[in-house]
DNA sequence: AACATTTTTTAGACTTGTCTAAAAAATGTT
DNA sequence: AACATTTTTTAGACAAGTCTAAAAAATGTT
């Protein structure tokens, strides 16, 4: 059995290395795990003896087949567990990930599977990132963002690249949430802010900080 | 905050303190908890220094208000995830026991009232133990066993005394979970093994060791 | 190629919770 | 009351995970 603090890393180092793949440095994961570079070194070594991740001294770290099964089935009782406490308990979209952090640790392939079907095998969690199926699978949605629309383009979202408590609240107050429907009225060439109509109700103004976290799919 | 061991202790020694008023042996924490005597008496030692329990050395430890209060609100998580557990993953009476040894200690008072109203605010977990409520009182049900009653006296199963998997699982085969009625129709007097009718469609026959742990609800 | 900066690793220490072995206190027995 | 047994505490050690400070390797710059 692994402990929390290992799945923790192993989770770390499997987010590190989405879309690139190249290695993950110490570094990089010392700052996604608020932790000392050293630590992490320390850390390495233990998952490389277990087999869980590929190790070469000064180059950086790579998951081991059997290491991403376990982060990739952490990520999905993760997720499932969000979707639960926003569903069933009505916690903001802002609030799930804290409590998944803890809940995604209780491993047992039987209580995640029963949850899956409790909730009836949600394909997103709570904040449009996919639910990985049972044998690891993940459908990733295109990263289209709303920055990347042009003018008089419409989309739905359908996802955040930016998971931090303020940016959700905000989208929250400006009713940019899952399945909202915007069309990119103005684009402002000196900053690239966008003002936006939203489900064709209303206008928003957002900075380009804020539409390029926003992942939308495009409309025809 | 505390950790998940502080946690434990404290559930411990409250377990152990219900029923008599007598202060906890260091000897029995160790036995609940399957540790060394020495162990115990150094987390009691730094228990005591947070107030929550209070130790006179070599005579016994009992919980402070605050390690009661925290102790109480554990039990009452553990129960709530008892009940969701089986109510909504349809897991059994003997398995849900170890997943709410880990849930209960993801603590947040706003989680379990959550938890609470999702489930309906039930009053008794799958094995028929109270549900402490918010304030931490706890409806006791009186300990009145199958082996307390008389020739031809009735019950409704309400509880268990023991909890462990295959007295559970035992009982299950025999139909004899919550809520179930039965009259006692026969009691050899050389064993005092019982015969009982089982919601007066069967009958089955059961020891002394299995009946004063089957706690009822004695039926005029 | 030589020097400067950044990144990674090592060395040694600290905290939490555990253990064994031994000492101290309490309890039981004659 | 004296001795034997049981219970509890203390002393000292260990594993996991962390930290700071310093050494080693890699990378960047002239
Ligand atoms: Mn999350
Ligand atoms: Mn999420
Ligand atoms: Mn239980
Ligand atoms: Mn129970």
């Amino acid at each position: 059995m692994n402990s929390f603090t290992e799945e923790n890393y192993l989770k770390a180092i499997f987010k590190l290395s989405l879309g690139s793949n190249k290695d993950v440095s110490t570094n990089a994961i010392a700052e996604q795990l608020d932790t000392r570079a050293s630590s992490v070194t320390d850390m390495i070594k233990k998952l490389s003896d277990k087999k869980l991740v590929k190790h070469v001294k000064y180059k950086g770290v790579s998951l081991t087949g059997s290491g991403k099964k376990i982060a990739v089935s952490i990520v999905r009782s993760h997720r499932l567990w969000e979707v639960f406490l926003a569903e069933k308990l009505h916690f903001k979209w802002d609030e799930v990930h804290e409590f998944a952090e803890e809940l995604e640790h209780i491993k047992s392939d039987e209580l995640t599977e029963r949850l899956d079907a409790f909730l009836g095998f949600p394909k997103h969690d709570p904040h449009g990132d996919p639910i990985p199926d049972k044998e690891g699978n993940i459908n990733r949605h295109k990263d289209i963002t709303v920055a990347n629309l042009k003018l008089n383009e419409k989309g739905v979202i359908v996802g955040v690249k930016d998971h931090s408590k303020s940016y959700l609240k905000y989208l929250e107050r400006l009713d940019l949430i899952l399945g909202t429907e915007i069309e990119v009225k103005d684009v402002v060439d000196f900053d690239l802010s966008i003002t936006l109509s939203v489900n064709e109700t209303f206008s928003v103004s957002i900075s380009n900080q804020a539409s390029k976290n926003l992942i939308v799919k495009k409309l025809k």
